[in-house]
DNA sequence: ACGGTATGCTTGAGTAGTCAAGGAGGTAGC
DNA sequence: GCTACCTCCTTGACTACTCAAGCATACCGT
């Protein structure tokens, strides 16, 4: 049923301000969102797990850590960057040590925190999930399809709505127009 | 394969954003996706779950009906309709049958065939979930930050993405079918 | 020094979905 | 009118979270 889409969509680079035509179902089209993210999950994890063996949350789980100083984040700083409960994250991480791309680490002058740090075999494998991430995204977005203006739109249209960005990002919420 | 030193980032973009515009990370574009989906969930969940006692699933799910002749869908339809497996229509009608909002009928010449038929109070507790619902969203796209065309820009960005619209329908004011 | 409160993490129970297996019913071919 | 397959639906086992409770540790005021 994936047929040609019958609305007429920005196929040009261009925007018409002047046109004030009538505001869209904002119902709508926040239950579109939620299929098209539910869409975007099932490929990513079909590529992840094919691949690897990992979901899109233990990709991202792995992401972040791989992006913080020394491969290491306590789990509350994790839980806040991933938009998950202390909970979730606790949940998450178990397998990812059990299969050693993650280890436990005790903090020196903290014994409540128990830091999660990637091991080495995490960062190589991450390296690898980085590119087939990559991938199934280019794939996503494909070029031929997305203009840079689209992908850039839909980014900060994203990041207006939904809490705060996927990594630590200094940029400003900018406006569009 | 790719370079064996990673220190993985998706954003690789430093430049001037203004200048030439360089494509955005579509890694951190889908990844932005999630998030916001997942922030956008929470806040419905939160107004159903309060005011109704359901989850945005479930208000879903009961929306398709209500759009459907005579309040009624057979659960492999209402399956492709809201994106998810026949097991999942089964679990996720469950509870509304319990309450009363959903009944189940056979068909009369299909004996393999259940249908889930919006009972006259789930069309009722559906027109209120609806007005919260509807709420909820113009919250969520506050008219003095989102315009229409960015509303419109934003769905029409979805909807390619996404497989297929939540609803065939445009949006009338309040009536339900 | 000590009691109260705040923080970090885990755990048990529950929710919302998945997939794979399987039963019951419909539809052909021959 | 059998045999074979195909469709609709449910179920059991699993995953990925949630919240609430609880334990251990840290910090702060007196």
């Amino acid at each position: 049923m994936t047929s040609p889409q019958p609305d007429p969509k920005p196929d040009a680079h261009h925007s018409d301000p002047r046109a004030d035509p009538p505001r869209p179902d904002p119902l709508d089209t926040a239950l579109r969102l939620v299929r098209a993210q539910a869409a975007v999950v099932k490929q990513f994890d079909a590529s992840l797990s094919g691949l690897h063996g990992v979901s899109l949350s233990d990709f991202t789980l792995l992401l972040h850590l791989g992006h913080a100083p020394g491969g290491r984040m306590r789990r509350v700083d994790l839980a806040e960057a991933l938009g998950l409960t202390a909970s979730g994250v606790t949940r998450g991480l178990a397998p990812l040590e059990r299969i050693g791309l993650v280890s436990r680490e005790a903090a020196a002058r903290d014994a409540r925190v128990a830091y999660a740090t990637l091991t080495p075999t995490g960062r190589e494998r991450l390296a690898e999930m980085l590119y087939t991430a990559r991938q199934a995204a280019d794939d996503l977005f494909a070029a031929d399809q997305w203009g840079a203006d689209d992908l850039g739109r839909l980014g900060a249209l994203l990041t207006r709505l939904g809490g705060t960005a996927p990594d630590q990002r200094p940029a400003p919420t900018h406006r569009l127009g």
